[in-house]
DNA sequence: TATATTTAATGGCTCTTAGCCACAAATAAA
DNA sequence: TTTATTTGTGGCTAAGAGCCATTAAATATA
């Protein structure tokens, strides 16, 4: 870094420069999804300044060096002044940095995706936002342009969701308390994009032993349904074998 | 960000200043494994500088914000300095931040991890280090104590590997030009930390159709056998089931 | 009341593929 | 020629996904 010599650890620190030299920008984005009403959505909100004033972007923020530890910490910071939720399901997906990302220069950001049922969720726009809303995730995109790189993020992202759809048992954060089996593989096939055996599907997830049941039915207006609950304590569950055919990526 | 109000785009990043905020530092660091001699091993450098000077660590080093376009330049460039060599197999692992892992303050770094094949390697130590080697890798960890978090994060990445030996080739990128199909078993041994059926390997990465045979044999002492190269443009396979038993993590 | 309809749940078959183990083939050394 | 060692194949079992038929429990309708 520098080629000065000094004799120790700490008279090197005190003389440091933190703005000696040119650093990114860093930042923390998540992509925020839920299952509502049957489809795939995400959270996004219409940027309040520039750069890319007005456009809708994916949620996300600088790093507040002073009152963040970690980088999961932006995102939660985050996700909980724009829904509310303080326990969501967050797993980082991916960096991306580079040049020309964003017009202020070098830029850095951390993915991280967000798993939250549906219920219960009241938007707040917030700083740096003039609106917020859910919006239908098809494909990977969504019909608004998103401004930066963030379609790409999007799409990246809903790649990963649904790549381990095929061998995990993710969906279940995206579920309320209680629910059916024929909810779940509901929500599974949604993020796949295509039906499931639900022979199959039982036998898989009942034999993950992840799920118990509360005693109580559903009752549908047919035959009444069981409901389950998660496990108290069961993380997510790997399967050995994917669901459907092979997939060469 | 800021709560003037520009009129266009333009005019803001006229009147950006770069160094108005607090900002992470931001590096990039790269676990480069190797395969020989029957071990799994990593490159681990010497510090030259402080902090953590005379410590071992990762390769690493920060973004070059006028010569890297994107952060696996980064990775590349450092990679190369080191190693000499310039198309490795390169797979983004995670980024780690927050304000303590580096004295300096509030960092983040992006983890790649690159596979290498261990013949023809000549290691320079470089800019920033004062020695560069090989060392073992052993239950995710090597015998040597590294600095800042990056015991943490060789572990992680080895977890990673490991993980995901039970469904794709990956262990291709360590092997040399032609190799035997007993070669590629072994290091995939290595990898897992455990045996495996020959035939059940066999059948698996000949199914996979990703090998060509040379036509060659390889003269072992015993009786001589197939010598394999990995087909033009195939990329890593992933197998729809696991080797071996289940895993929830 | 009897029947049809819909959704929930189970039974039972096939197919793929990993695990296991025996055996054949090719080579060098004794 | 025999033995040891490594390469490579054959053939079986077991687990679990795909498929499809059947039974069960509720409502709607004739």
């Amino acid at each position: 870094m520098t080629e000065k010599n000094y004799r120790t650890e700490n008279e090197f620190l005190k003389a440091y420069d933190a703005r000696a030299f040119d650093r990114p920008n860093v930042s923390v984005d998540t992509v925020i999804f839920t299952v509502s009403k049957g489809q795939l959505k995400t959270l996004i909100m219409k940027r309040a300044n520039h750069p890319a004033q007005g456009q809708w972007s994916l949620v996300g923020g600088f790093i507040d060096v002073h009152n963040d530890s970690e980088l999961i910490d932006t995102a939660k910071r985050k996700l909980e002044e724009k829904t509310g939720v303080k326990t969501p399901y967050l797993e980082q997906f991916c960096s991306f940095g580079g040049k020309a990302r964003d017009p202020r220069g070098w830029s850095v950001t951390t993915v991280y995706f967000a798993l939250i049922p549906s219920e219960d969720i009241v938007l707040q726009a917030g700083e740096g936002a003039t609106d917020i809303k859910w919006s239908v995730v098809a494909d990977g995109k969504v019909k608004e342009k998103l401004a930066f790189d963030h379609a790409q993020i999007l799409e990246g992202c809903t790649d990963r969701l649904k790549g381990k759809v095929l061998y995990t048992t993710l969906p279940l954060h995206l579920m309320p308390e209680e629910f059916t089996l024929a909810e779940l593989q509901k929500v599974y096939e949604i993020i796949m994009g295509g039906k499931m055996d639900h022979k199959s599907f039982r036998r898989r997830i009942l034999g993950a032993d992840v799920l118990e049941e509360t005693g109580k039915m559903k009752e549908t207006g047919r035959r009444p349904a069981m409901l389950y609950r998660q496990k108290e304590a069961e993380g997510t569950h790997f399967f050995v074998r994917n669901i459907e055919g092979a997939h060469t990526k």
